[in-house]
RNA sequence: CGCGGGGUGGAGCAGCCUGGUAGCUCGUCGGGCUCAUAACCCGGAGGUCGUUGGUUCAAAUCCAACCCCCGCAACCA
């Protein structure tokens, strides 16, 4: 008897970028790796998730120096953010992979070996005309050419760097493509691949030595690793390539990627390039859903609209948060959220909806039938009962269509609207009438073991997106077993149940006040927006990867400050930051740029040259003769091509983003030192 | 011509690929019921589907042009 091994199932969450504590984006793409997670484990599957984070590159050691640590204390603390947030979930995470690790660098020395093997990597230099001033190469490279930003000579560089053949792919790729049409889902962003390849490829610096925290590439010192090719390797070190050869085999490859749109290219091009060169098999689908926004604005930490994931799972519970983004959101499109749209919604479907229907379903069964579980009475059917038994057959088999192809809004739709079904059906027969006269007691039960198994249906259709509730009305179905070890495979509606008790009802999903929860919520947020390790001057979204992009650039002033709370400073710290009065002498709009302005701001001896990103508040006239506060020690920085030599102190006010000056009400005169 | 998303009753969205009575949730108005978490059920009001033109017997849906909103990147010291 050799029972028949239980099919794999590998799924990856992008591997988080440290340079952002994780948000309601990042949780997304995790809740819903989750969920699969679960769905594939009831329908048989020996389900592996693997989650992570990407700790190397540039925006982290630059990071871990503005907080004065080195960059590993660095990604060590905000790594164990992640692990304590997926915890406090309660998500199944099987596999968790920090780039950090040992066993991870020697992954990536074995990939990229064998594809140095197969004559991929090759050492070359890249040359052009550079403007070291600008410190960037430009674009049209002929020599003798002035620099288009600053308009100086340019000079002719050469710099060393391995480079990975990329161009050598573009047909194996376009071929993978064309005979897999599900390997970028969805279609859309299929066509934003395709037409990116098509375009054709370059080959790919995969190297640096700008920096060093990253991963040494091969026996070249002098060179570290590119973070991507560091941080895709992931997916195979967590499952013990170059470390544990069986369970590689087992469950490489990948059955889908989950990522976010805007790492797309890098998981749908390079990455299965890089598998190509080094002779491995590629993984089966790249999956990429949208962004969470807010009011139609992406989250971003300079415009204050971080949204925490754990202030909802408090207040309202884990399940309500999962439910909602799983709702929500059209899967592979853009969602809005709101607090109202969450509370309106765990409201309507979630107390008013199922924890009502289990509640009044329960009650009666306990108060009529003493509890005892009913019992199908064929003499006592009807075709409207028949039909409500069909409808609840037809929605298990839509259903399952729908989660395997990751359409959890649809999924959820379909079952509420079994739900109400039910709802409608109770008030046609009132059993609260029936119970009134013995000689319908038996139509009482009939009725009432309709609403049962439908309650029990929805309950283990439900449980991959609310496991946790799902499990206390499934004991209050008088189920003793774990529902997660329930199966969902075809006709398992059929099985045969044992005869017993209900449980005792207990309400799950309470209805809330919608206010007061809303307070709730919201001042949790503030708190967590003002403690904890939010790391700052990191900017970019290289391989963030959450549901929502990473957070945009550096945060701006007021952003700093909130993001940087988490320690109190000494006065001493203070006294560092030469903040002074100015007196804006000109203005002018950077050309090119729709943010920037370049003023001369007199700070009392001297007149400074400041670029500020105030141009969508303030036009140059309004400026002309105001009074500003600005940071005069800073070190000086190009923004545009345009020197700046300090920086405008100015609040950025939530919820549209526009900086606002800050500014004095009595006059004082230029140069005045703030303390 | 940088890349991408979107414009559908008061709000939020689905439908568009595969043309054929415009659907869902919330809200709102009126009624019912009392098993239930002030819940549930029934009914009503409310939309020229961004604009214009085209294809077609028929367009929210296909084609063309245009208008508007948003995100990314460049540029928020």
């Amino acid at each position: 008897m050799s029972a028949t091994p239980k099919p794999k199932f590998y799924i990856t969450t992008p591997i988080y970028y440290v340079n952002a504590r994780p948000h309601l984006g990042h949780t997304y793409s995790t809740i819903v790796a989750d969920t699969i997670c679960r769905y594939k484990r009831m329908c048989g599957y020996d389900a592996l998730l693997l989650t992570g984070t990407d700790e190397h590159g540039q925006k982290v050691e630059r990071a871990a120096k503005a907080a004065n640590t080195t960059p590993l204390a660095f990604a060590d603390r905000i790594s164990a953010e992640y692990r304590a947030l997926w915890q406090e979930l309660d998500l199944r995470i099987d596999r968790f992979i920090r780039t950090t690790e040992p066993r991870h660098e020697r992954a990536v020395h074995m990939l990229c070996r064998k594809a140095q093997d197969q004559g991929y990597i090759y050492k070359g230099s890249y040359e052009g005309q550079y403007c070291v001033f600008d410190e960037m190469y430009v674009d049209e490279p002929l020599p003798g050419n002035l620099c288009p930003e600053c308009k100086r000579p340019t000079e002719r560089v050469r710099e060393e760097n391995y480079y990975f053949k990329l161009s050598a792919f573009q047909e194996r790729l376009l071929e993978l493509y064309e005979k897999n049409p599900n390997f970028i889902q969805p279609d859309s962003r299929r066509n934003e691949v395709l037409a990116f390849v098509r375009g054709g490829l370059r080959d790919l610096s995969i190297s640096r030595t700008s920096f060093k925290w990253g991963i040494p590439f091969l026996e070249d010192e002098k060179h570290i690793f590119y973070v991507w090719y560091d941080a895709l390797t992931s997916y195979i070190t967590g499952i013990g390539y170059a470390d544990d050869e069986l369970q590689f085999e087992r469950y490489w490859p990948a059955d889908v990627h989950l990522i976010g749109k805007e790492i797309l290219r890098f998981h749908a091009v390079y990455w299965p390039a890089f598998l190509m060169a080094a002779g491995e098999e590629l993984p089966r689908q790249i999956n990429a859903h949208g962004w969470w926004l807010f009011a139609d604005e992406k989250m971003s930490k300079s415009r204050g609209n971080m949204q925490y994931p754990q202030p909802i799972a408090r207040v309202l519970g884990i399940d309500a948060l999962r439910y909602f983004l799983l709702r929500e959101m059209v899967f592979g499109q853009d969602g809005n959220f709101s607090r109202e749209a969450l509370i309106t919604r765990y409201n309507a479907d979630l107390a008013n909806g199922l924890g009502n229907l289990a509640s009044r379903t329960l009650t009666m069964i306990e108060q009529y039938l003493g509890g005892r579980v009913p019992a199908r009475n064929a003499a006592q059917e009807n075709d409207r009962d028949r039909e409500v038994l069909a409808l609840r057959e037809t929605t298990c088999a839509e259903v399952a269509r729908f989660y395997d192809a990751y359409d959890f809004s649809r999924a959820l739709e379909s079952i509420w609207h079994l739900i109400a079904e039910v709802d409608k059906y109770l008030v046609e027969f009132q059993p609260w009438v029936l119970v009134k006269e013995k000689s319908k007691w038996a139509r009482l039960e009939m009725v009432l073991f309709v609403a049962y198994e439908v309650l029990r249906t929805v309950t283990r259709l439900a449980h991959p997106v609310i496991p946790h509730t799902t499990q206390q009305i499934w004991q209050q179905l008088g189920y003793s077993t774990q529902l997660e070890s329930e199966s969902l495979a075809p006709n398992w509606w059929n099985e045969q149940k044992p005869a017993f008790q209900v449980g005792a009802p207990q309400a799950v999903f309470p209805r809330v006040d919608k206010t007061e929860a809303f307070e709730r919520i919201e001042a949790m947020e503030d708190e967590l927006r003002n403690t904890g390790a939010t790391p700052s001057g990191a900017s970019g979204s290289a391989t963030a990867g959450g549901g929502a992009a990473a957070p945009a650039a550096g945060a701006a002033s007021a952003g700093a400050a909130s993001a940087s709370a988490s320690a109190k400073i000494g006065i001493e710290d203070f006294a560092k930051v030469e903040m002074r009065v100015g007196l804006v002498k000109s203005a002018e709009r950077v050309a090119g740029a729709d943010k920037l302005l370049k003023l001369l701001v007199d700070i009392g001896d001297e007149v400074r040259q400041v670029v500020a990103g105030i141009a969508v508040a303030y036009t140059p006239e309004q400026l002309i003769g105001k009074k500003v506060v600005v940071v005069a020690n800073l070190a000086p920085r190009k923004l545009r091509g345009v020197e700046s030599n300090g920086m405008i102190v100015a609040a950025s006010t939530v919820p549209d983003g526009k900086p606002v000056l800050a500014t004095f009400t009595e006059d004082v005169p230029p140069g005045a030192r703030l303390k």
